[in-house]
RNA sequence: GGCCCCAUCGUCUAGGCUGGCCUAGGACACCAGGUUUUCAUCCUGAUAACAGGGGUUCGAAUCCCCUUGGGGUCACCA
């Protein structure tokens, strides 16, 4: 491991889509990673597919980024002294080294056409045979190559890789990975439009960047030989490796859309607490001990250590994600889970603007009311439509609760003791029902039941008293007798 | 198909590198109880796994090999 140098490492995402959940991990490690050693994170931006760059793209990926709790100590935004950190705007450099690397012979002019490619293709496909260019171009001389080129010929630059070395990567996650001499074919290092491409630019800008470790997907695994040969090319020391398995979707594959949502975006709009997001991204893949379930970013930096990333891929469990947002949602206060539920409260139409005195006061005590009943900031809403308006339409339980006989009864007596309570509600709800139903001779059910029905159209939710208080005197009463009279109409 | 990676409860995982403390631990989900006026929270308990086969060894979830299974990748995308 090439531990003398410095610790940078960098998550370099391209700005053709959002920030995935995988990718988001794959930060995520980084990011740890780097911390855990004192050394630098940095953020590149690979936007040299100019059909399907957006830049509405680069904006969603660093606001998720920010949304996780993830800062980077280069790239956009932030500056640096290795920049640009927009990979578009290094493509001079890229060129240049293209040139070193074809006069030094590492890179070699392929004239061969689309159609001879893809017949070369198909022939290996229908014969079974491995897939890759058979180094057609390789043999031409030089001088011929670079003549044809002058007088105008396109042609394509493939890096020349070793027939008979095999290639070894030392992997930080996997140990050691070996590909045979002549298995990597000779790549396409440059378009015949002139344009680099990833294998080579990647290469380059880690070197050029002081990339001290790449830690990315698994699915890089495969271009880690092409990379370490542009290193070796250019004489310098390749990054230390480490690929991370990948995140699988319910069906076992590579977590896709189909899968359910795979946008961190997605997410955040969704009322997911970060910190639950951020909790079990490491989860996947990554385990503090045998019993640590729930930590955050001081914890990870602590414990975090490459060598015990998981070797097999990670199904993504909503399931357990949901878990972990109830527990975060539930350890914060309310002041502030306040704060995080009002743009959902906002977006449903029940609370408009920035509430002050009273009515925040309420919001707060709603908050607290629901917050067992709830796991992320968007179900907030739902469980409290009925706390505003109209009360909701009893559901059926509620409704049978309602037709029950002795149910207007029990609303009637009820309504007018609490009429007549010297507060509303009466303090010690508890201790106040309980009499109320002894001294009526009937069991709480049946004064709980249909006082529930009528004031929330459920028989669910949070305790009557704190309903009562919510709901206020007038809304309340007026809910219970018009329950009544509903019945008796 | 070639190459590469992987393989512990349904799922996420601990243990594996440094064999014995593993009659394999934790968590989610599920199921059953308890607490609660209800729902939820919370508490208790139960069910549930070392893919298979060979080795090595006194002893293997742990080391080796094979098989099987799963995944990734094979672009003039990144």
């Amino acid at each position: 491991m090439p531990s003398a140098r410095p610790v940078r490492v960098r998550f370099a995402p391209s700005p053709t889509g959002f920030l995935h959940v995988g990718g988001a991990r794959t930060a995520l490690f980084n990011w740890a990673f780097a911390r855990s050693h004192g050394g630098a994170f940095l953020l590149r931006v690979e936007d040299t597919d100019h059909a399907r760059n957006t830049a509405a793209s680069l904006q969603s990926i660093l606001d998720s980024m920010r949304w996780l709790g993830l800062d980077w100590d280069e790239g956009p935004e932030v500056g640096g002294d290795f920049g640009p950190y927009l990979q578009s705007e290094r493509v001079a450099g890229h060129l240049q080294a293209a040139e070193e690397l074809l006069a030094a012979g590492r890179l070699y002019r392929c004239f061969c056409s689309t159609e001879r490619l893809t017949a070369l293709r198909e022939d290996q496909e229908a014969n079974k045979r491995a897939y890759g260019y058979d180094g057609h171009c390789r043999s031409i001389a030089p001088a011929e190559a670079a003549a044809r080129a002058a007088a105008g010929e396109a042609g394509a630059l493939r890096f020349a890789m070793p027939r008979n070395e095999e290639i070894v990567v030392q992997d930080l996650v996997r140990g050691e990975v070996r590909f045979g001499g002549g298995e990597v074919e000779d790549w396409v290092a440059v378009r015949s439009n002139g344009e680099p491409t990833y294998n080579l630019v990647c290469a380059l800008d880690d070197a050029a960047m002081r990339i001290s470790h790449v830690l990315r997907g698994e699915e890089h695994l495969v271009n880690t030989p092409k990379q370490i040969l542009v290193h070796r090319a250019l004489g310098q020391e390749p990054p230390a490796w480490g690929h991370v398995p990948l995140i699988l979707g319910q069906d076992g594959k590579k977590l896709s859309k189909r899968t359910g949502d795979t946008a961190i975006e997605d997410y955040r709009a969704k009322g997911y607490p970060p910190e639950a997001m951020f909790n079990f991204l490491c989860l996947l893949g990554f385990a503090i001990d045998d019993r640590t379930e729930i930590f955050g970013p001081a914890e990870l930096v602590e414990h975090f250590d490459v060598g015990r990333l998981n070797k097999s891929g990670a199904i993504f469990d909503p399931e357990k994600l949901l878990w972990l947002c109830g527990e975060y949602l539930r350890a914060t206060p309310v002041p502030e889970l306040a704060d995080r539920a009002l743009p959902f409260f906002r977006e449903a139409g029940q609370v408009a603007g920035e509430p002050t005195g009273e009515e925040r006061a309420w919001l707060e005590s709603a908050v607290a009311a629901l917050r067992e009943r709830v796991r992320i900031y968007s179900e907030f809403p739902a469980k409290a439509a009925f706390l505003f308006g109209m009360a909701a339409e009893p559901d059926a339980q509620a409704a049978k609760a309602l037709a029950d006989p002795d149910a207007a009864v029990q609303l009637e007596a009820l309504a007018a003791a609490l009429d007549a309570a010297p507060a509303f509600p009466p303090a010690d709800f508890d201790a106040w029902i309980k009499a109320f139903a002894g001294e009526r001779g009937v069991g709480m059910g049946k004064v709980m039941k249909p006082a529930r029905a009528a004031l929330a159209g459920a028989l669910g939710g949070p305790p009557v008293g704190d309903i009562l208080a919510l709901l206020g005197r007038e809304r309340a009463l007026r809910r219970l007798r018009a329950a009544l009279a509903g019945r008796r109409a």
